[in-house]
RNA sequence: GGAGAGGUGACAGAGUGGUCGAAUGUGCGGCACUGGAAAUGCCGUGUACGGGUAACCGUACCCAGGGUUCGAAUCCCUGCCUCUCCGCCA
């Protein structure tokens, strides 16, 4: 949600904004409708003004009372004409996205992302590397034939050895973001609709979540959803700012409309399971966190030994709440290709607008919004990124040292 | 799932139709006292929206949504949540 004197304020840079993002909402209708339920709505404070005065009166005057039961009609004609006004408004507010940062890329698509910097080394091989999809299946490790049995397309297993890797990865990464000031959480896996409406997924991105019937209830489609609305309708403490949270969760997305997109193996699923960074701070602490929340991304993937890039996320390709993200993209051996495995978004006050999270400054005597940043740490990519990088010519996985600790092996074999 | 109790400001806790945005206490901020502190005393201390350069003014908010009434924290209905007891249960 942006403010809306904004919108009062600079109509014309909404509306470049929203053009420029491919909104659709009316924004000179919206103004003067705003202006109409402004006047609208001093009206109805006026009338009640009067009739709280009167009111007070009734005891001793009994035209007093006479009078207001005359305005009575009048008032509540009115006030249901400022609800509706409003109601209105927020609805089409709700549809008006985020600004950008100034340094986004212009592009139409993810095509249009600019390459920031390459980190390590792309593996080198003496064969031909296969994709993660012929890796375990030779492995054992990933069972989709199974997962659609059970679930249906775009559900899987992971079993034996590849459960082992990936829940050693997940336990290796929270360990790691608490060494670095992050609070582990442990959170609801469904939420309302309120909750998915502030973090700012509806009314975006409606089609992407699991409804469940007759209740008022989803899957989650991140752990974002649950650990943002965490202090929805709170006011932080600005000296404990900033919050630094994780969680490991499973993320249920419908991916519908996706169809063809980089479907083979378990590379675009239905669920996937992922370990979240989320901050708020102050506004002015954002655009650093943002990058530390990178750091943190990039210093899993180095300890993990892979090779990645790090792209800077085009206009085109950024959901309506971002005000700038960063991608890191893994080098996929058996796709020869670099394929996206985190993503880090900085919502400014998006999402604590929406949600009501404010902070306090006591001593500065400073309020408003948060600002949060919405981050992953990995996702089972990584680990299909391990087993594409790790290969072997057998066809057996060298499993990084650093999750060798919790694995209790070295070596991926086929069994 | 059954039975009961209850949801008021940062917290505790009054208030059962009007001058209540809400007593009192605690906490918090300021001042006084002190060599400094404790204790004590005095003053102040919610949020949102609208209007105003501002001082300030108006409106709304006592879980949420409806209703009764000239007027609702207070009465009625519905929902949500919490607590206690019983049952069931990983």
């Amino acid at each position: 949600m942006i403010d809306i004197k904004i919108l009062r304020e600079q109509p014309d840079m909404v509306k470049a904004n929203a053009a420029r993002r491919g909104c659709k909402v009316d924004i000179d209708a919206l103004v003067a409708l705003d202006a109409a339920y402004r006047a609208l709505l001093a009206e109805c404070e006026e009338m009640r003004a009067l009739r709280n005065k009167l009111s007070k009166e009734c005891a001793t005057n009994p035209a007093a009372r006479e009078q207001v039961k005359g305005m009575k009609e009048t008032l509540a004609a009115k006030e249901k004409q400022s609800e509706e006004q409003k109601s209105k408004i927020d609805a089409e507010l709700a549809w008006l996205p985020n600004f950008f940062a100034p340094d986004v890329p212009v592009g139409a698509d993810d095509k249009g992302n600019v390459p920031l910097r390459l980190v390590g080394e792309k593996p080198q091989f003496a064969f031909k590397p296969k994709d993660h999809q012929e890796l375990f299946e030779k492995l054992g490790i990933i069972d989709t034939a199974r997962g659609a049995k059970v679930a249906g397309a775009g559900f899987y297993y992971w079993s034996g050895q590849g459960a082992v890797l990936a829940d050693a990865l997940f336990f290796w990464t929270k360990r790691e973001l608490m060494n670095r000031g992050f609070r582990l959480f442990m959170t609801p896996c469904v939420a309302k609709e309120q909750t998915l409406f502030g973090t700012g997924y509806l009314p975006f991105f409606a089609e992407q979540t699991y409804k469940l019937a007759n209740e008022d209830l989803s899957l989650i489609g991140t752990s974002e959803q649950t650990l943002v609305a965490y202090h929805a309708d709170e006011t932080l403490d600005a000296a404990k700012l900033p919050l630094c949270y994780t969680a490991f969760t499973p993320c249920f997305r419908t991916e519908s409309g996706s169809y063809g997109k980089q479907t083979r193996g378990i590379f675009r699923v239905h669920q996937f399971h992922k370990v979240e960074q989320i901050v708020f701070c102050r506004p002015e602490e954002s655009t650093q966190m943002h990058e530390a929340c990178l750091e943190n991304e990039e210093y899993l993937l180095k300890q993990l030994g892979l090779h990645y890039r790090v792209v800077n996320v085009c206009d085109g390709d950024m959901g309506a709440p971002g005000w700038k993200k960063y991608d890191i993209e893994a080098w996929f051996a058996g796709f020869n290709d670099y394929r996206e495995v985190t993503s880090n978004t900085n919502l400014t006050d998006f999402q604590a607008r929406r949600l009501g999270i404010r902070y306090h400054d006591k001593t500065a005597g400073q309020k408003g919004f948060v600002h949060t940043i919405s981050a992953t740490a990995v996702t089972d990519r990584v680990a299909l990124a391990i087993l594409e990088h790790y290969q072997q010519e057998d066809g057996s996985v060298i499993v990084p040292e650093v999750l060798r600790p919790f694995t209790g092996f070295d070596r991926i074999v086929p069994g």
